[in-house]
DNA sequence: ACACACCGTTCCAATAATTGGAATGGTGTT
DNA sequence: AACACCATTCCAATTATTGGAACGGTGTGT
């Protein structure tokens, strides 16, 4: 295991936790001895990316704050989305949500919330496995077969048996959109529709989602038409703006 | 130089130039093999810390957004501070900065903006050198000889002579505040005052910058008390707030 | 159509960094 | 005062990292 691996896994664990932690805590959480975990730590602390509080504790460093905006105006399709998104949000009252692949997973790289008090949360740089969840469906449904047999071979044996076969993300990536109701999350519904570039590859998919409880049977299907719109106008937007779609991905 | 540091400077080139970057421009701009770049570079893919374009170029990875929104949580001095910058923002009309001192840097971990045109952008994050602009000033009077002596050493001859010497910080120590007018950058006036804790250490610096343009001579007087007035309140709502004190550096 | 140039990628022995058990020093507790 | 706990330092064994060289693919110029 090389020291980026360990040096990642530390950051993770100091930032899921809340408040600082102690050398033995993150040395235990990490599960490496002490004195390895000191010097990753000491090293990391040099660099900014760990902060060493009074106590001599140890907090995510401040350098990440930096690294955060930098990622954040890099990632070029943020910047046509967030409009439309915020178009799509006013006209349907509920939060949209705007994802891409990157291995395995799907990741979070904008939001905008519904002012409903119960809404959907997935702050930026989220990442969860790909298969659920309707953007999770989507996104997997325009990758090729390796993806999809990565993915399987990463869930166990109840969840592969919900993990949509391989004819029906055909039909999927036929119509473009999925619809999911509780499959992320009990009580939660979505619609997710793909952006995709002009050789008909996945960019990213834009999500509607919602409680549950405010969607009687038919409204999500009234959500299914703005939101392969939205997903039509980014990919325009894209389109029409060379540099976003260089860094698109 | 051990690998940490070569990923950092990696994901650093990637963030300060914008789009994204070929493995040779990579391998250049941090000197160091194409081979080597390559490694560290795939390893980063895989971690998330770097993305890969669609035409096989590299960028700052999505993860680091993850990253970002966690060092925000986790700087609880934030939390307590940005309602009271918010207010003598909206009393005073200028741009408002809360900085701490890591090593021999300063740090902006919160910023709020005036709505002028021009004014002042210090995105959160950024690090400059300790001993210029006014809250490097501060920051620095509060330090310990031996951060002085770093400071000195990293100067230039030319630059040295600018640095206050340590009979002057003690007079600013002893007022709690500092002025900066164009030190820090033409055309840039500033006041910050030290937010300090119960031993009487410093926790961080706020600051009142504005465009030096509409500042009167006097004018930059009227910041001085509102600002230690609000260094004054954030110390306080630190001392209120247990787990914002603990985390705050 | 061919050769050339450029770029990313892979390989592997030499090298240098990382490792972690054990010893040390410091702080607070019983 | 003795103990327990934690961070820190040390160093020989280990392991990952290194980078020059060779490879394969793509595009450019002749």
């Amino acid at each position: 295991m090389s020291v980026l691996q360990k040096a990642a896994q530390v950051i993770e664990e100091l930032g899921s936790v809340d408040g600082p932690m102690r050398l033995g805590a993150v040395a235990e959480a990490v599960s490496l001895p002490k004195s390895s975990t000191h010097r990753l730590l000491t090293e990391l602390a040099e660099l900014g990316l760990v902060t060493r509080c009074a106590d001599g504790q140890y907090a995510i460093g401040t350098r990440l704050l930096r690294w955060g905006q930098l990622a954040n105006r890099h990632v070029g399709l943020r910047a046509v989305a967030l409009p439309i998104m915020t178009g799509l949000r006013d006209r349907m009252h509920e939060s949209v949500l705007l994802t891409v692949r990157e291995g395995t997973n799907r990741v979070a790289i904008a939001s905008v919330d519904s002012g409903q008090l119960l809404r959907p949360v997935m702050p930026l740089g989220t990442r969860s496995p790909l298969g659920r969840g309707a953007s999770g469906i989507v996104l997997l449904a325009y990758s090729d077969e390796w993806v999809y047999g990565e993915v399987q071979q990463q869930l166990t044996e109840e969840e592969r048996r919900t993990l949509l076969t391989p004819r029906q993300l055909r039909t999927i990536r036929q119509r473009g959109w999925a619809a999911s109701d509780s499959s992320m999350e009990s009580g939660l519904s979505a619609v997710s529709a793909a952006v995709l570039d002009e050789q008909g590859g996945i960019i990213a998919a834009v999500t509607l989602a919602g409680a549950r409880a405010r969607m009687p049977k038919d409204r999500l299907q009234t959500f299914v038409h703005p939101t392969v719109e939205a997903a039509r106008e980014i990919a325009a937007a894209v389109r029409g703006n060379a540099i976003a779609a260089e860094e698109s991905l």
